[in-house]
DNA sequence: CTCTCCCT
């Protein structure tokens, strides 16, 4: 690494920014910062040195303190939550990610600051990358002597080297070991979302053969909890457990758990851990040889149209798999599995995603417009917020009073910005204070913004259970908050932040009698409760129980979400959620508290939508009205309505007509042969003027033909007495209603004198269905609609049989009569059936008349 | 079938 120092201070003399590209292990983190410390452009300012993690901010500054022969908080120190160790003589100053964002909205200048160097940048953090952002806008106005420095292990360097006006990339050699790499498949990609047992089986077998194969211990890469859990099974069901340990490892864990992983094996037993990507950058484990990489990883992805995360499993990158084969080189040669192929692999990206392409951005959409700006637009980015997840997190802060009607910040969202907590929390912490319920508040937020504190499949999403188990570590300690199932290194860390953001609050705020809680009994006996506050921050969560039993409820949204299996919260009507996976259909309920029906219809008083609904009720097939409290897609209330406004009622028998049909009118045989009538007509003469009378348009157009002869009718019954023939002849006035007699007539007289009724089908020719004989002698096909429709007979045996369909009379007489004749004659001796039916008289009788 | 980190 010292190689490359003179580079490194070359391209410094000439550059703004410059990019370092060296491999983990290279020890570029230590070695850079006290060696650019003497550099001219350096003289009387300071370097300030991003890491991603707390721990690793530490032990950089403690190693770099070390190696000057210092004490950590002089020339080297760091700042990192809780914990600041710097002083004036200060020159290096290592920070984690949200203080720099922090100190860049109080001091955008960056006073004294010369160099700002992004370590582990190919992490590609939300906050690594909008500190970037904002440094470029910095440079580019306020600070154009700021330096900057990009270093990183499997970094895109083109990208930001581009971003940076072509900064100059420096290369720099690692220093890890050979690891041998084995492609342990071949053939197609899984399915994405594989099944947990699927992965599982998958490793413990490569691990049986790393076990045979490969000396020392085995680290495994598994996306979550469930197949590690499977792992651990499938392999205790076949090892002996007195020469082999395994541990599983994940962030769930507590402090002791993951501490037992790291370490080895006291009786020198050889060890098998399966990792969650935590032993990929945030967990070094010494003394790994082999490495079987499952190739899967989980994360979250948040869904702009629901404002919520949900967790995927996905493919890892090709830059994470060299990441987890490297765990192996160490200390010395090493080996790893690779549960893909060589062809697959090409597959894979060969980056990470960066995470402001995944995660909610409303704390970076509240900084940013604290900054001024409001718009991805406004600052140069690796990757720019994806429009829509920007759009999302301003709406939620737009609703939340954070922003106003132009994004621009508002009094209240800097307050907001101002507490080191989601906006959402701070809200709820500005809002808490105002009840003298701030230290309620500051537990909550402190419980939402560190890990569970209650671990354990079987957990309920009660968040209660988490402050009880907090007040009774304050009260009788660590013990006593075990025995409730919590985590105490996760209690004493929930305090901790509780803690400092009590230190944040306004200070007016902070009331007498409300000191943070010391007793069970205190918390309980708050001014509000935790359901109560909470809906300060997820107003948009509030949960309505569906249906007993079932614990579904259905968010203010109109999305359904969950709870654990027989969690006891089901027991409420309403619940706020405070934290859910979005899920595929419906969210999963990880954490919620019981809200009283009382305080909801009090807490959203201004928000609740009171309107008088009358509707069609199919059950009983009548309007029903009713007056509805609603808050957005929930129901809270509902009160018969005595008397609802006639048109109200118009408007609910229509949808209700639409929903059934026209089917529920009574449609008389008269009514309906009118209506057919019509039809026809319309059809036959489309330019005609005729009013069309498909169900389509009378059902699109009830209010204009059936709505003036509905008042009184709330019901179906009702409905019963209309006259839809006289509505229907209505619509006609008397100039068409004479045409219509005439050009669709309801009866055509036959020879024989009858009047024989015609019948309509729209679409079709109108029918004449008549007895044979009663035609004899007429030659041409009766014509209606001004001769321009032939009617279709249907020619009757006397018995009213059809024997014969024709739109030809003349034909028929000609030809076919003659056969038929003789059958008719078999079956109807008594019938008189002549020879010439041109002069045979036509009759209704058995015998013509003499 | 609950990823991982972080905050003057």
């Amino acid at each position: 690494m010292h190689k490359i120092l003179p580079e490194l201070r070359a391209q410094f003399a000439n550059h703004a920014a410059v990019v370092l590209s060296a491999p983990p292990g290279s020890g570029k983190t230590t070695v850079v910062p006290p060696a650019l410390l003497a550099e001219p452009w350096l003289a009387g300012s300071t370097i300030l040195m991003l890491e991603p993690r707390r721990l690793a901010a530490r032990m950089a500054a403690t190693f770099m303190a070390k190696q000057l022969g210092e004490e950590v908080g002089q020339t080297v120190g760091y700042r990192v939550r809780f914990e600041a160790k710097v002083s004036k003589a200060t020159r290096v100053e290592v920070v984690t990610e949200g203080v720099l964002t922090r100190r860049m909205q109080d001091d955008p200048e960056l006073t004294g600051v010369g160099l700002v160097i992004f370590d582990e940048f190919h992490e590609r953090s939300l906050q690594a990358d909008l500190a970037l952002a904002l440094c470029l806008d910095v440079m580019s106005g306020l600070r154009e002597d700021l330096k900057l420095l990009i270093m990183s292990a499997t970094l895109d360097t083109g990208a930001v080297s581009t971003l940076l006006n072509n900064a100059p990339v420096v290369m720099g050699a690692g220093q890890s070991y050979p690891v041998g790499v084995e492609y342990c498949r071949a053939g197609q990609l899984p399915q994405p979302q594989p099944q947990p047992r699927e992965i599982a089986k998958q490793v413990s077998a490569t691990i049986h053969r790393a076990l045979a194969e490969q000396p020392g211990d085995i680290l495994a890469f598994l996306p979550g909890g469930a197949e590690i859990r499977h792992t651990q099974a499938l392999l205790n069901a076949a090892l002996p457990s007195a020469e082999i340990a395994i541990h599983p490892l994940f962030g769930d864990l507590s402090l002791a758990a993951q501490t037992a992983a790291v370490q080895p094996d006291r009786q020198g037993k050889r060890r098998i851990i399966l990792a969650t990507p935590i032993a990929e950058t945030s967990i070094t484990i010494e003394g790994i040889h082999t490495v079987v990489d499952s190739g899967w990883k989980r994360s979250p992805q948040f869904d702009p149209n629901s404002g919520l995360s949900r967790l995927t499993t996905q493919r890892i990158s090709r830059a994470s798999a060299t990441q987890r084969t490297g765990r192996a080189g160490r200390l010395g040669p090493g080996y790893c599995y690779r549960l893909w192929s060589l062809g697959e692999e090409h597959g894979l990206k060969p980056f990470d995603p960066p995470e402001i392409l995944s995660a909610d951005l409303s704390q970076l959409v509240l900084d940013l417009a604290r900054w001024g700006i409001h718009a991805p637009s406004g600052l140069r980015w690796l990757d720019p917020p994806p429009p829509g997840h920007f759009a999302q997190a301003q709406e939620v802060l737009h609703a939340l009073g954070a922003l106003d009607q132009q994004n621009r910040i508002t009094p209240l969202g800097r307050k907001m910005a101002e507490l080191p907590t989601h906006p959402r929390l701070g809200l709820m912490l500005l809002g808490a204070a105002k009840q003298g319920a701030s230290s309620l508040a500051c537990d909550l937020a402190a419980l939402l913004g560190e890990r569970d504190i209650i671990k354990g499949r079987d957990r309920s999403a009660d968040i209660e259970d988490r402050l009880h188990a907090l007040a009774a570590f304050r009260s009788d300690g660590p013990a006593a908050a075990k025995a409730l199932g919590a985590d105490t290194d996760g209690c004493r860390r929930v305090i901790q932040t509780s803690r400092q953001l009590w230190e944040h609050l306004p200070k007016p705020a902070r009331t007498k009698g409300d000191a943070p809680a010391k007793t069970a009994a205190a918390a309980t006996a708050a001014a509000a409760t935790a359901g109560e506050l909470l809906a300060l921050a997820f107003p948009d969560r509030i949960g309505q129980r569906r249906a007993l039993g079932q614990g579904q409820y259905k968010l203010t949204s109109g999305r359904g979400a969950v709870l654990p299996a027989h969690d006891r919260l089901a027991a409420h009507e309403y619940l706020t959620v405070a934290e859910l996976d979005a899920g595929r259909i419906e969210g999963r309920i990880f954490l919620a508290a019981p809200l009283s029906k009382e305080a909801l219809m009090i807490l959203f008083a201004p928000r609740l939508q009171r309107e008088e609904k009358v509707f069609w009720e199919e059950q009983s097939g009548s309007v029903k009205g009713q007056r509805v409290v609603r808050l957005e897609e929930l129901v809270l209330a509902t009160a018969p309505l005595a008397k609802p406004s006639a048109e109200a009622v118009l408007t609910a028998l229509l949808s209700g007509i639409r929903t059934l049909g026209l089917s529920v009118l009574p449609w008389s045989e008269k009514a309906t042969e009118l209506r057919a009538r019509l039809q026809c007509l319309h059809l036959w003469q489309p330019d005609g003027g005729w009013p069309d009378l498909s169900e389509a348009w009378l059902l699109e157009n009830l209010e204009q033909w059936l709505a003036p002869y509905l008042s009184g009718i709330r019901n179906a019954e009702q409905l019963k007495k209309l006259d839809l023939a006289a509505i229907l002849t209505a619509l006609l006035d008397w100039k068409y209603q004479s045409q219509l007699d005439r050009e669709a007539p309801t009866h055509l007289t036959v020879p024989s004198g009858s009047k024989v009724r015609l019948h309509y089908t729209p679409g079709e020719p109108p029918v004449l269905a008549v007895r044979l004989q009663e035609m004899f002698g007429l030659a041409d096909t009766p014509r209606i609609c001004n001769n321009a429709v032939t009617v279709l007979l249907h020619l009757l045996s006397p018995a009213q049989r059809p024997m014969q369909i024709t739109q030809d009379l003349r034909g028929f007489w000609e030809g076919a009569y003659h056969e038929v004749k003789k059958e008719l004659r078999g079956r109807y001796p008594k019938h008189h059936w002549p020879d010439d039916p041109w002069q045979a008289q036509p009759t209704r009788r058995i015998k013509p008349r003499k």
